[in-house]
Formats: structure tokens, sequence, C-alpha cells
DNA sequence: GTAAAATAAATGGTATACCAAATAATGGTC
DNA sequence: GACCATTATTTGGTATACCATTTATTTTAC
């Protein structure tokens, strides 16, 4: 009963290039928050950790830099890229025009199931709005963006987006915790989805900037927010300095 | 006399990774056309060629995938990727939007010197219309394109145009060969040069799509008309294959 | 006791060696 | 003579070993 093997063939059968496979774990480590932005990513330990050589770890961070995840300089571990307020905007504003361009595309390319879905996602999120964590909502948010991009069929679109999308995964995530943001943005995605019904390339676009725009202004509060806070609690240390001399 | 030593300390100071260097000059082959569309680039081989070992050549080509450049397959040989006219066209529709965004940002962010220095390249380019070889021309309107890119300071928006960039040089390095094309160009990039200087973003963000929709049309006849001598070839195969048989 | 120099530990960069899959070549059989 | 099986060679994927630089620690000199 070789079942089990078939199963099993992960080290045998190399289907797709180990270092790959180690750029999605990392990936998804460094937007979930495993590895938080600034922490080093040492080759011989983290090789180590996860039970495979240098080499195709080595890879695997060569490529997450070229996505701009990690930062690389000689002589030095591997670092968790912190993007700055500007840097976050500057890709924001790409990710916006990526996205206009989406869809105007998809006013063309998409077959009505995929709109229909679109639709489907967007419902979904009006009637989770409420409950549920923050996490899984802005998940679905998330979702909704992608399948936009999706359905416009181009392939390099699609990756740059993701990659962006990658890049910008913990500045709108914790932008996406402020209520008032998240109920404006539910009204965004309205317009966006009645734009792609009526295939109406202008409204979509222009509607998908607007959002975006919305979100540049959202998490430049967050990250103003995070500096004073950020401030406080220097100044606390430093209290905690002069009590100590 | 210890001066000739200074020069040469590539390989006792990695000042940078080898493997960003040999990325360098392979992408340079790449859009030079030494290393043609479809070519295999062997690891063994190619590393023995250039006087490294295979590992930061693979380093190089794992960056040159990522960027699209080059396409690996589990057990082939690495090859110059060859994109067919929709991949093309795919691509020529995101950087559109890319050239757009930064038409826009360039309006508010370039300085009047940055402007200055745009428009003498423009300048440049129309003298240098009619006489010296295609290869230096393409050069130049590229480097306007660049230079328009550069002056928004948005480095995220920079190396992503750079990258398409490079994934779009040979088709529009073939595309701009046509006089009518080259001249239509001329007239996009004054009604450019115009809106910068009023820094207009509507005037330089629609010449900018209107500019590489022109591109598009340009690619697209070029293709076809390959194409058409492809088949023309293969015809040609097939009668010698007759006449053998 | 402090500062500076030297040495030891750690880290990334590169080269080499080994393995498994795929393909090409060769030999045997029908 | 053609086709199939088997083997040999080539290729990419991974692991390991080595080197150079940097940093931390310790020791020594002032």
């Amino acid at each position: 009963m070789p079942s089990k093997k078939s199963i099993i063939k992960l080290a045998t059968l190399p289907r797709q290039r180990l270092g790959d496979q180690i750029a999605d774990v990392l990936r998804q480590q460094i937007l979930l928050g495993d590895l938080k932005p600034g922490q080093n990513i040492p080759e011989r330990e983290t090789s180590a950790a996860l039970g495979v050589s240098r080499t195709p770890l080595r890879e695997a961070l060569l490529v997450l830099e070229a996505e701009g995840l990690v930062e690389m300089a000689p002589a030095k571990s591997p670092v968790v890229a912190q993007p700055s307020l500007i840097e976050v905007t500057h890709l924001l504003l790409v990710q916006s025009a990526l996205e206009a361009l989406a869809g105007e595309c998809a006013c063309e390319e998409a077959s009505q199931d995929e709109i229909d879905e679109i639709e489907a996602m967007h419902q979904t999120m009006l009637s989770t709005t409420q409950g549920s964590d923050p996490i899984e909502f802005f998940q679905i948010d998330m979702g909704f963006h992608e399948a936009i991009v999706a359905s416009t069929k181009n392939l390099s679109l699609i990756k740059t987006h993701k990659q962006y999308h990658a890049r910008l995964w913990r500045a709108r995530f914790l932008s996406s915790r402020r209520r008032i943001a998240r109920e404006k943005a539910m009204i965004d995605h309205g317009r966006i989805v009645d734009g792609l019904r009526l295939r109406d390339k202008e409204q979509v676009s222009s509607s998908m900037e607007e959002h975006l725009r919305r979100a540049i202004e959202n998490v430049r509060i967050v990250f103003t927010q995070e500096q004073t806070e950020e401030n406080s609690k220097t100044a606390r240390y430093k209290n905690q300095e002069n009590v100590h001399g």
C-alpha cells in the first residue's frame, strides 16, 4: 500500500525549486508579522531553522530583495525592509496607477462570471464589516482587488501588482483598522463594482484612483500616530535613563 | 609602484556582489542582442566563459528571471525570454500607465533644471533625427523617457519602470526603425515637453499615454511583418527539404 | 582605570563537490 | 533495417567547504 509515499514526494521530486518555496514561506512570515520590519535574517541560523542549506535560502533572499521585501548590504545580515512613510506613499502611487489600469482593462477583458464573483466578494465584505477579526476582513478586501487585477489576464500586470501588494501589505493592514476608513472603502468598492457591471472604464479607473488616494491619507494618519507613540516611548526611556543616572 | 594594484581590487574587495555584476553583464548582452531571444544560457558553460563559478552566475540568472528577461524551467537550461506580441502588448500597457503616472508626478516634483535637461534631450533628438545610426537615436529616445521618470524621485517607480524598460528594449528598438514612427514620436515628445514646462499634469499624462499607445501599434506592425518573413523562410526551408527528398 | 591594539568569533560571498532528473547515444532484438 | 531498451552524459538543484570582512571581546600598555 504505497499510498502514503505518493503524497510525500517533496524531497524526491523538486516540482518547484526549493528556493522559491523558501521565498514563499519567508514572504508569508514577513506579511503576517512573524518577521518584523528591521529584523535580521541571518543566513546560517535561518537556513538551519528551515532545515535547508544556505544556498536555496540565499536564492530566496535574493528574490525577496528584488521584490523589495528584504534589504541586503555587504557583510551585513539581510534585514526585513521597513519602508518609511514617503516610500509607502511612493508605492501606493504606483499601485494606484496599476489598479486604475487594471480597472480599465477589466472592463474589456473580464468575463461576466468574473464580474459576478467580484461583486459577490463585495457583498461578502459588506456583511462581514461589523463582526469577525480585522485580519479576515482585510484578506477579503485584498482578494477583491486581486480578483479585479486577475480578470485582466495581463500576467505582467498581475505579477507586478502582486509584488507591490506584498510590500504594501503591512501598511495597508495597519491602516485598515480605522473604522471610518473601512466604511469609506466599502462605498468606493460599491462604485467600482457598479462601474464594472456597466463596463464603464472611466468610472472604474477614477473610483480606483480615488480609493487608493484615500488609502494614502489613511496610511499617513496611522504613520504619524505611530510616530507620536514612538516619541512618547523614547521620552519615557529617556526619563528612565535619567532615573538610573 | 603599487598604482596598478590599486586599480584592480575587484576580486579582493567585493564592493558589489559578483552576482549583481554578472546580472548587469548578462542584461546588457540580452539588450544588445549578443544573447538572442530563445537562446540557451547553460550554467556551467556561461560561468566558465565569465571566469566565475556557478553560484553567483545562478544568482544573476535568478534576478534576471525575476525581471522577466530569462526563463528557467526545472531540468532545462535557462533561456532568454522571447515575449509574444500579446505579452509585449501587456508590458506596454503597464509601461504606459507607469509613464503616465511619471508625467503627472514630474509636474509636481521635477526641478526647473531637470525640465530644462529633458527639453535639451528632446532638442538633441530633433537634430539627430536624420543622420547617425538607429541605435544611438534609440538610446537618446529611451534616455528622454528615463529622465522624466527619474525626475519624480519615486525610487519604486524608477525601478519598476527600468525593469519594464529592459523587457521592452528589443521590441521598441525594432519598432523604432520605422521612419514614420520616429516622426510621430517627435511630435509626441514635443507635446510632453510643453506640458512639463506648463506643469500641466493632464496634458503630460495624456500625451504619454498617446505616445505609448502608438508604440503598441508600431510593435504590432513590426511583429506581423516578422511573422510574415518567418513564414516565407519556413516555406523556403520546406522547399529545400522537398528538394533533398 | 581607561584606552587602544590584537585576537577570536560570527557573517556574508564565492567556489567546489555531489545528486537526481532528463536527454542523447548505443547496442541488442525482432 | 527499424524500433525499443539500456546506459552514459549532460544539466540544473542542493549541500558543504573555504575565504574575507566585520564586529565583539580580551588583553596589554599607559
